[in-house]
DNA sequence: AAGTGGTCTAGACCACCTT
DNA sequence: AGGTGGTCTAGACCACTTA
């Protein structure tokens, strides 16, 4: 009788638990913009104590969610046109300068892989399977920004995807822009083969402003 | 006698007086790089309880001076040559894209305070007054930002320097580096004023570069 | 001038890494 | 299995905001 389930119940703690809830609560309305969080509703609400709250706060604050300040509390962002505009402004400005390192040192066997999930992605678009195609166009991403060789930039980007899933999540890609992902992401590879920094640059920021664009257009439809 | 001093003893929240206190010990090199910091510990020897430092630990990992994971506490990375390197590459990327977008935006008065700022600097510099310049220096940059108009990306650059006043404390600058400083700014508002993007991109760009360069200098130099 | 609510402390709990 | 140490809960404390 020694085999006792030893696994534990969560490896996850209720901060992250917390924190995804109040992100999806977030976006999806439950708090109006400007409205001022307390600790012990939320707290209530979840079924934690204050700790939780209060670092899941901290953490969505990073993430641009929230404002909180010492003795205030935390008031929610709006999640506006304004919003989401700065934010992929912001992580293309860290995407395109990865880009541009990644050109010059990225190995053969990198540029397989990326080549590998581009057809991962196009096999996921012919069968329809948006879940994976969502995941090999991050994965895609994350390569590149790897290949940059910064981690705490990547660091930042990875921190900031579970806000750009959940938008997406919630208003959709605009018509034909799965195919227009795919065409870009192929001229990325080709100027990463060529080690053409600037053409690699170029690319990078006509892509992240064109899925910026996508983004406010779906938004701007509901 | 109704007059009663209600002043707070400390509007500062333990964590940050805790955070401040890390900072300035990491990079004094009272602990090893890879180091594994005991919350414990840390709490006894800052004569607080165990939140704080977690709290103060997290903030510090956002900054990048430390790496925490979950139950299994933090470690702290090594400020090193590619840490610093990084950094301002990082923050280098943001800058540049703020000052462009300043470029397209900035108001009348806007440029005359930064001309004003200018002058207060190199006011500071006759008088070798090293502590006016810096603030100077930076109320300099951060008027720019502002401009920016992005305040996510602003408070990332916010949040990322008092690790840069840390090291600039300890490691200096290099010699001639004020006037270089004093000479890019001037050129960077003529950039601004002539609503020329490209080349307050380029001017963006060398400056931050020459930063980065003047610190891996003074820190090689010990 | 009292109430509200964020912050901090002490201690219990439990995940992880030994032996 | 035991020990170490990070995480969480309950409650005290006190800064900030109303009237």
């Amino acid at each position: 009788m020694s085999h006792i389930d030893t696994t534990p119940l969560s490896t996850l703690t209720s901060t992250s638990r917390v924190c995804g809830a109040i992100r999806a609560d977030v976006i999806h309305g439950a708090f109006a913009p400007g409205q001022r969080l307390k600790i012990a509703e939320l707290a209530k609400r979840y079924s934690v104590s204050a700790i939780p709250v209060r670092e899941a706060l901290a953490q969505l604050e990073a993430e641009g969610l929230v404002q909180m300040s010492a003795h205030k509390g935390a008031i929610i962002r709006s999640i506006d046109a304004r919003f989401v505009s700065n934010m992929y402004d912001l992580r293309s400005a860290i995407e395109t300068m990865l880009i541009v390192r990644a050109a010059r040192s990225i190995r053969r066997e990198a540029l397989m892989s990326l080549t590998a999930t581009l057809d991962l992605y196009e096999a996921a678009g012919a069968k329809g399977d948006t879940m994976a195609m969502l995941s090999a166009n991050r994965d895609f991403h994350r390569q590149i920004n790897l290949a940059g060789d910064n981690e705490d930039a990547v660091r930042l980007l990875d921190q900031g995807w579970e806000l750009i899933h959940a938008l997406r999540h919630k208003f959709g890609y605009g018509p034909g822009r799965w195919q227009q992902i795919s065409e870009d992401h192929r001229a990325v590879v080709a100027a990463l083969e060529a080690r053409d920094e600037a053409q690699a640059m170029a690319l990078s920021d006509r892509h992240c402003a064109a899925a910026r664009d996508d983004l406010l257009r779906q938004m701007a439809n509901q």
